[in-house]
DNA sequence: TATTGTTATACTCTATAACTATA
DNA sequence: TATAGTTATAGAGTATAACAATA
């Protein structure tokens, strides 16, 4: 028996989306095509895409204590503490205790994480301007746009 | 000295988007953002975002061998391995050998799957609704039109 | 008491390679 | 030789709880 699991069925029972409309599906799929040349890229510099990730959230927002770094780099805070301290050990950042509020570390990026995200900028853009070519300029900014509302809503 | 990371400065060095407008940044936020709510629907049954993704796959493309699961549910092969015959053990799935080619194992779900996916069916749809409530109608159907042709794109 | 971060833990996923069976 | 899948293994992330230091 044929029947479309994207639509009631002829007892009337509710059922899903087709994955490719579930949206948590599609942004991962999604991700996983673009990732394709970016994971190449990272792994040249021997770097996981988490480093990359908080790496490019300190060298972005400046000192920061860590619970925001885990946040804005989709991250748990115990996940972050070992990546920030191999980090550390590699003197991409440095990590000092806050002087007004000493629970707080404040991370900061070194020269040599800033030399880090420059060797790969070159590369990283060249990935990005291929995206745009064979996406499309417009739906680009358009998926950028809808993403950049969709990521700050409070449910 | 201030600086906008998302310009040339003043030496001219190329430099990196910013994290919000880094597709792979702003799909993984946008991702997480989604994920909230479902995690905690997900929680109650006990399940897995991998095996609710396998399960969901399963379900919608019917007997399918063990590769194109993996790819559908971005998972890799030996994770999916793991998976499906964890899901096989709770009686969610079946798995059998291809009559016309004995390499391939052929997956198809149960009605015990099939009642997992419909026991979560009414919440999922409402956490849609809830999602279509505050993103707006337009916006998601936008959204996913976009998501649906970049996840197709071959770079 | 609440918050920031660390450590401990068990589990899961990732990534790769080696292997088996089949084509 | 190539493909489909399994197994093995090392490494990394997830998720939770317990903990220390500070507020």
């Amino acid at each position: 028996m044929e029947k479309s699991s994207n639509l009631k069925d002829a007892t009337d029972k509710p059922s899903l989306r087709k994955t490719e409309r579930s949206l948590p599906i599609a942004l991962l799929r999604a991700r996983e095509t673009v990732m394709i040349p970016i994971r190449e890229l990272l792994q040249e510099s021997n770097i996981s895409e988490q480093k990359w990730r908080v790496l490019r959230v300190v060298e972005e927002k400046g000192a920061l204590e860590q619970t925001a770094i885990a946040e804005a780099a989709c991250l748990l805070l115990p996940s972050l503490t070992r990546i920030v301290q191999s980090l550390e050990a590699d003197g991409f950042l440095t990590r000092q205790p806050d002087s007004s509020d000493r629970r707080k570390t404040i991370v900061e990026i070194t020269d040599i994480g800033r030399d880090l995200i420059a060797a790969n900028t070159p590369k990283s853009n060249e990935i990005y301007q291929r995206l745009e070519k064979s996406f499309g300029k417009k739906k680009m900014n358009d998926l950028l746009d809808l993403l950049e509302e969709l990521q700050h809503l409070r449910l």
